[in-house]
DNA sequence: GAACTCGCAGCTGTCATACAACTTACAAAC
DNA sequence: GTTTGTAAGTTGTATGACAGCTGCGAGTTC
């Protein structure tokens, strides 16, 4: 038991979402390029050995990810992808994996240089402030809803603790769902690496907090940085995997 | 960034599309919170009026989104509320001194990050922009309002070399008047300090391009962070000093 | 021969039904 | 009191059927 390098892919949580990264993982290795079409559902019905419902809802969600179009009819095309970027398309509720990848690029930037500067600015109320945060996401754990909302309280702390409102206000125009992600949950297979992954941002928080607490500037933006490149560590490794 | 409004009568070319917006309506308008438990699927399909295939579709849709979260066995729960992903920069007319120093401190997190990418992701193309938009900012000496613009497109060009449309967005959003420093430049009388601050900025633009030229993420970053914190300190200066 | 139309095959969208797998709650048995 | 069994509720999947749309080609008309 507890080999730990079990397949990814096949043992995703339902057959659709196994469906998507298949698909998804072959146009972006350029085995479906853009204007192609995609075999009819029937066809892929038989290719994967599955009911048209779940590929129905594999395709449904591609096309949501805007990866695909579908056209009633004729059928289902690959998009172009990268071109299309236009006004805040990042920030949809829909991205690709590059656009999560970009989205912590971004938070990187912002967030570094918060965590820094609440270091060197925190009141010991802002402090107690994310400690409450902070204890708050730590005993969210198994209520999804509940660590969603938290771990973004937590985030916030931090840009109340800057003391600058422009930190504060990009922070919350990017909102919980693009500070939680939850989405890429959908690609965790069992729930034991969940949980693992829960203690460790858990950890990463509280390294965090501890950095701002002893008003040690460098160090909560080490610590921050850690914290979000090992998030996009953990998000590439299950893009390039195929 | 203002998309959203129109989809919910426009786009019914699918049903499951209409009942997606009408369920995040709901969650918008907060008739369902986060951690609410949806009706079943089956309850749905009365509700709705439609079949089950087509409420599925919906809910995969919006757990995709990551709105909503699908447990089997239990039921469908509310995620977290949408974000209206809207950032506006303070107006530039009635700052205070401190609003000025918090801009530049927000510019230090976002165009450090930056630099650093440039450095690491630009294509040879877009260094060569890099290089024409800082020759032309080295040729804009006595021409205050050609400065302005070609400051501007210099620290824009950065942005684009680092290929992340976010970072982009956001300092375009910023706009030229806030990137250069009329406000300094007022205050300073003497036209030779003015001649000895400009030469300065011109040759920390020079150390940015250069890191950026031969790929030095540190580099860049930390010639970015020198001529953000000088800039800061100048203005710093000026406050005090009046 | 050229243009038109008309039907057919193929595809997606939707509906209906049935069953499997999982969770919860409660009751029965120990 | 603890355990076990069981039933109800819920999501996941399979299957079959039909409606509506598209593209193509055979047949028709000029």
């Amino acid at each position: 038991m507890g080999y730990g390098h079990r397949r990814v892919r096949e043992e995703m949580s339902n057959l659709s979402t196994a469906v998507v990264e298949t698909i998804r993982q072959q146009i972006i290795q350029g085995h479906l390029c853009p204007g192609d079409k995609l075999p009819a559902e029937s066809a892929l019905e038989n290719e994967f050995k599955v009911s048209r419902t779940v590929i129905r809802e594999a395709l449904s969600r591609l096309q949501t990810a805007g990866l695909v179009e579908k056209y009633r009819g004729k059928g289902t095309y690959v998009l172009t992808r990268p071109t299309d970027h236009s006004f805040s398309a990042p920030l949809q509720e829909n991205q690709s994996h590059q656009d999560r990848l970009d989205l912590l690029d971004f938070r990187i930037g912002i967030e570094v240089e918060t965590a820094g500067l609440a270091a060197q600015r925190r009141s010991t109320t802002q402090l107690a402030a994310i400690r409450t945060a902070l204890d708050a996401f730590e005993h969210a754990n198994h209520k999804p809803s509940a660590a969603v909302t938290t771990d973004f309280d937590f985030h916030r702390s931090i840009a109340v603790a800057a003391n600058n409102r422009l930190y504060l206000d990009l922070l919350q125009s990017l909102g919980p769902t693009m500070i939680s992600m939850p989405q890429t949950r959908l690609l965790q297979a069992d729930q034991e690496a969940q949980a693992t992954h829960f203690r460790r941002v858990v950890d990463e928080h509280q390294a965090i907090h501890d950095a701002i607490e002893r008003q040690d500037p460098q160090g909560s933006a080490a610590a921050m940085r850690t914290h979000l490149s090992q998030t996009r560590a953990r998000l590439a490794l299950v893009t390039t995997r195929g």
